[in-house]
DNA sequence: TCCCCGTTGTACAGTTCCGTACAATAGGCG
DNA sequence: CGCCTATTGTACGGAACTGTACAACGGGGA
């Protein structure tokens, strides 16, 4: 709880100790709750967060019923990118799907920050690059990938944010986040199990066999990873 | 031809006098061939582009066959976000659909630009806010858009960009964009024909009803465009 | 003018996923 | 402990799209 404490937060940690030292005066430690909004579509954007644990979902939105996930931030990364892309909203929605610890700053200090230093800039900068192939990567995934490759590769990606075999999720859940329907999740989460690539139980999904995931999720999974490790590190 | 004469690229429209100056000794126009590539997939990226008419495809691969369109570049915006972003690569392919002008910039010169100024990068950061938003939209459009509403939201955007009722485009062509069937492409185009959105012929497609082509796109066209007025204007 | 190849039209069986519906759990709360 | 509601299991017909194949067209080049 200590303001000076290291966080587990990747960008954090990447910064160098002067940058550091811009934001931990303003930088405030808190838990993230299931379901908690950190965005909401086309409203001012007050905070920019910064997990340790558990994530946050992007969720572009049509109308009522129809949204889907174009995005998932963990501990690796930070939410507000339109913050530092200039604009102070998006029409998007951000809200944590998996509770967790984070630290969390005003925009205004984000915003002075960013304009003291370059290196601080840049950083956040490169980070919004590994975003933007993430959604990249949603947008083909969703395009050319079978429900079980786009499962996988969600599942994955919940993986390493929440570093945890067990996953606490729904169908129904999934089903919002994929743009599926909600049969055609536990159908397919019992192929994935009756390959032994998974146990569920009800509200859980339990990873059993990693290797054996990230095949079925086939190419649809490691390419904004590997922009990640090559920009971030 | 002349370096000093206005462009109607809609970004470079929008700079000030004295940002224009920065950029203006190393803009250099010319012609924008069909087929060009402008980046490849993990490769430096030497120049970046501001199209005046056109356009150009951002494209995701993953394997060789596997590609598909996210997001699309005209006279209202530039390629090269990655290179804004801090990067000098990116994993997808960017290459001219539809032949026009431009200009361009040597990455290094744009750098330095955008380090000598703050208005002209945080204009250039907007429009890469832009286009994120498009390509998340690309994503929902991908996982709950049928294909009559896919390709028509791809036919409104690409005809926004060339300002032209006439689009020269092969059903081959629409279908890699779309990552669907060539076949499926030819019986949905038959389908807007019919409807009397569309003129087809060998090679090109015809916007006959603009409003009646917005309403079957539906919801997947249009946010990203109010994204644009709003931050670019 | 005619050839020829890129483009378009069309067909067919097969697969994936949808919409909907309803029964069977399971596990938290009173 | 037993109820009650969220969650999961499963079924059904149908819609959307696929992969493949092949014929017909058409417009630019020789």
């Amino acid at each position: 709880m200590l303001a000076v404490s290291p966080s587990s937060n990747l960008l954090l940690a990447a910064l160098s100790r002067a940058d550091l030292g811009l934001l931990q005066p303003h930088l405030k430690h808190g838990p993230l709750k299931l379901r908690q909004d950190l965005e909401r579509p086309n409203r001012r954007i007050d905070y920019v967060y910064f997990p340790d644990g558990g994530f946050a979902s992007v969720v572009a939105v049509q109308s009522n019923n129809t949204r889907v996930e174009v995005g998932l931030i963990g501990y690796e990364g930070m939410t507000g990118t339109s913050i530092l892309l200039g604009s102070d909203r998006t029409p998007h929605s951000t809200y944590i799907q998996a509770a967790g610890q984070g630290r969390r700053i005003r925009t205004l200090k984000l915003r002075q920050a960013m304009e003291a230093s370059k290196s601080l800039r840049m950083l956040l900068l490169r980070y919004v690059q590994v975003f933007m192939v993430q959604t990249a990567h949603t947008a083909i995934s969703n395009a050319r990938g079978r429900l079980d490759a786009r499962l996988a590769r969600w599942i994955l990606m919940a993986h390493d944010r929440v570093r945890d075999e067990t996953l606490p999720l729904t169908h129904e859940f999934l089903s919002l986040m994929l743009g599926v329907r909600r049969a055609g999740v536990t159908e397919t989460l019992h192929s994935l199990e009756s390959q032994k690539l998974i146990y569920t139980g009800t509200g859980r999904v339990t990873l059993r066999n990693r290797k054996g995931m990230e095949r079925t999720a086939g190419n649809s999974y490691g390419t904004p990873e590997a922009e990640f490790r090559r920009l971030i590190g």
